[in-house]
DNA sequence: AGGAGTGTTGTGGT
DNA sequence: CACCACAACACTCC
């Protein structure tokens, strides 16, 4: 569930919750005292990257799917009991489970930065240039998968994006032709509403290009399947389709 | 059966 | 204090 088109399709579905009363609330969350939210009209949905934002007068409530939360909206998953289940006056029902729930004070709320976020309409590429013209040791794989850059950016998209700008994941920052850490940047986004489109047409998966492949689809060498960065996240790639800028 | 993974946070060590 | 390795969380699929 978790990369930022994701959380996007996720906000799509929850604009009807908007404006309606919470009638009951429950769930396994120990963070979060569920009846606090019982009474509360919901002001706002929003999604910041991977987060969801429950925004009610009393409280804000951020929900993180980590790796392996899942939802269920108007209906349950048989034999589970969600994190946290919202029910409204109105009768929808939204089920959040293996999510990590918080509540975040108004401060944290309003300090949010959409344009750091990939799928906002507030999405800066200027800024996120900025950001990484600012740290030239950064590696290409640790800097896709900063969500104070590249808000919503997850492991496939990272693995997507440097393969299609063909650069190296050990790559850094510093030494990045200015036309590449473009290329960077705007790829982090292009090729997440693509992921976004082929998400929702359930075709996502044989779209991809590098992340969990064995072979280049280019050249047909095996791709190099390692660990890398700061994140030590799995890297996908071309040793001769990538070039390696160092 | 065992292991890995679309992710983040906290802890403890160096 | 910075940086790290690692554990924890919790679920599905191969």
């Amino acid at each position: 569930m978790p990369e930022g088109p994701s959380l996007y399709i996720l906000k799509e579905l929850l604009a009807g919750f908007a404006g309606q009363e919470i009638a009951r609330a429950s769930g396994n969350v120990r963070a979060i005292d569920p009846a606090r939210l019982v009474g509360q009209r919901i002001d706002a949905i929003h999604t910041w990257g991977k987060h969801l934002l429950i925004e009610t007068q009393a409280m804000v409530v951020r929900v993180h799917f980590l790796l392996f939360g899942t939802y269920r909206i108007n209906e349950g998953r048989e034999g589970k009991t969600p994190r946290l289940s919202i029910e409204t006056t109105g009768g929808d029902v939204l089920n959040l489970y293996a999510c990590q729930v918080r509540e975040i004070d108004r401060a944290t709320y309003t300090a949010y930065d959409f344009s750091a976020d990939v799928m906002s309409e507030a999405w800066d590429p200027k800024k996120a240039r900025k950001k990484l013209r600012a740290q030239p040791d950064l590696l290409a794989c640790d800097a896709l998968l900063d969500q104070d850059i590249f808000s919503g950016v997850g492991n496939i998209i990272k693995n997507e994006v440097l393969f299609r700008i063909r650069v190296h994941p050990l790559s850094t920052m510093g030494a990045l032709p200015a036309p590449k850490l473009r290329r960077l940047v705007d790829e982090a986004r292009q090729y997440s509403f693509d992921f976004l489109a082929w998400k929702r047409a359930y075709v996502l998966k044989q779209h991809w290009l590098a992340h969990a492949k064995r072979t280049c689809p280019r050249c047909h060498i095996p791709f190099v399947k390692q660990n890398l960065g700061k994140t030590n996240r799995r890297s996908f790639y071309c040793e001769r389709c990538q070039k390696r800028y160092a």
